[in-house]
DNA sequence: CTGGTAGTCTAGAACCGTTCTAGACTATTG
DNA sequence: CAATAGTCTAGAACGGTTCTAGACTACCAG
């Protein structure tokens, strides 16, 4: 069990995907990736860079997530209609969503299993299965 | 097999919620409900209002939109972060979205079967379980 | 180390889907 | 045929996201 140190992941994605490791995609990729698995929205995000000391401006912090996106360092989570969430957790797995609150947990890929999916028609390929539980307060 | 009439469905559900059957929300729900299972945006069913001769501002096109759903007759479905598809298939089932074209196509319910999903934490109940199959043009 | 250049960052404007607002209109009731 | 509660509309407002033009910076060649 080697610990692999924050930067590591987010520089070695930078690298292989030909953006420079400028200071605000390393802090930001920082705050990402030093503390376990996260959703974040891009408001959210920037509050926090802010609060860490970072001077990013809110556009960047746009940029980067989709950056890092396309990159495979996070991943897309929509869930619903006027906001994205981003996922560093880029493994297979799906999300409960807490209808009140709005924030998202992590259902171990492993946990849900979706079978006969009817193939994708002729020409095409399946990018994703994305399953979401909605969830709200009980009662 | 009995045909049961396009507008039946719209005023029962109409009935049941408290919501006058106004010349806009029956020309919207005969749109809607008259030709099997669609998958619409507010824009695109105006456009269609419009095309059909029926005179409905934007604005009522989004509250119709969203009573129906509210009572039942309709289904939200989030793929898309900046947008709303309305589902007029109610039953359980799912969706393939098509990245390209930004399409919907229905799954049939008992065509996909997710398991083990783990337990609602304490004080929650699942409202809803969505799988959205995403594809994107093969090659 | 220096200058050139391609890439990046920023504040603010623009954009776009959706919701809100105030006033005109209409279905319903008695 | 009122009275009234609900509905519709055009346009403004809103909120999240993307775009823009110009300043800044990482990188490379010399």
């Amino acid at each position: 069990m080697t610990t692999i140190r924050p930067y590591t992941k987010a520089l070695d994605g930078l690298k292989a995907a030909g953006l420079r490791p400028t200071r605000q995609r390393l802090g930001l990729g920082r705050l990402l990736f030093e503390g376990g698995d996260r959703h974040v929205t891009a408001e959210q995000l920037h509050a926090q860079a802010a609060a860490a000391g970072l001077r990013v401006s809110l556009a960047t912090v746009y940029n980067t997530l989709n950056q890092f996106s396309t990159a495979g360092l996070l991943r897309e989570v929509v869930v619903e209609s006027g906001r994205s969430y981003f996922d560093t957790n880029t493994s297979d797995h799906h999300h409960f969503f807490f209808e009140g609150s709005g924030d998202l947990q992590d259902i171990p890929g492993e946990q849900v299993k979706v079978s006969d999916i009817p193939e994708a028609p002729a020409g095409t390929q399946v990018a994703r299965v994305d399953v979401i539980v909605r969830v709200r307060s009980g009662r």
